[in-house]
DNA sequence: CTGCCTGCAAATCTTTTGCATCCCC
DNA sequence: GGGGATGCAAAAGATTTGCAGGCAG
């Protein structure tokens, strides 16, 4: 799975990451992962998710000026409520697939697309 | 065009994105504005560029760590050179129209959609 | 053993905010 | 004149980095 050293820091991580689909952000996974090690420290973490996402175990997202982690590394897309800033995922292939067919750009070679749908939430809406 | 109170100071930060596409941050923007409005401050230019933002008149990206501007408001979509960071407009409405129309997400309701390609430019393509 | 990884602390960077002053309407 | 906008400085967050010691392979 992920290149380089074992280390339980890291297992505990993936372990969080694959339990959850909250997208956290790397300082609620310390909070999580420090239950299990006490020790680590938030710089291990930023260290072993930037790890993961650079090797592509994980995917790094941006939303509301943070970094957000996901476990789900498949094709899917994500919707950001613009209210409580949660993010739920949207398994829908078939949006991703028409926009790297349709993409046509001069100069740029295009390998992934990301797609954000924001909006409104369930919870939210009906306050 | 903006509500609230005309200044210098957001005329110029819009005349300068208006004549970009280089989808510039914060402190890009700030060094422009400067050489023509030497006082303002790097909190000002944020300031402005929140309130545009909000009201719609810019887009604020977010892309490798920071925000990034546009003055290009209507439905476009961006590439991101994942070698160089530059941003490119795409003008390919179908996209977003395609994806806007497909998207069905219990417990979430849709009202725009962001769509990023990330890949190579041409420059860092052919090094 | 040897190098990768960790913990700890400090440093960076980006963006926001409090406050007094200024100036547009 | 009154309130929004600015400039300045400090604060606040989030993420990264240097370094010395620890542990996996």
């Amino acid at each position: 799975m992920a290149e380089g050293r074992t280390t339980v820091q890291m297992q505990k991580i993936m372990d969080y990451l694959e339990g959850t689909h909250a997208h956290p952000n790397a300082e609620t996974i310390y909070g999580a992962v420090k239950k299990e090690v006490p020790s680590i420290t938030l710089a291990t973490v930023y260290r072993n998710l930037n790890k993961l996402a650079g090797q592509g175990t994980i995917l790094k997202l941006e939303v509301n000026g943070e970094f957000r982690f996901d476990a789900e590394s498949g094709l899917h897309q994500h919707c950001v409520c613009r209210n409580c800033g949660d993010i739920f995922d949207v398994f829908q292939e078939e949006i991703s697939e028409y926009a790297m067919g349709k993409i046509k750009a001069k100069n740029f070679k295009p390998s992934s697309v990301t797609v954000i749908f924001y909006g409104t939430c369930r919870k939210c809406g009906k306050k």
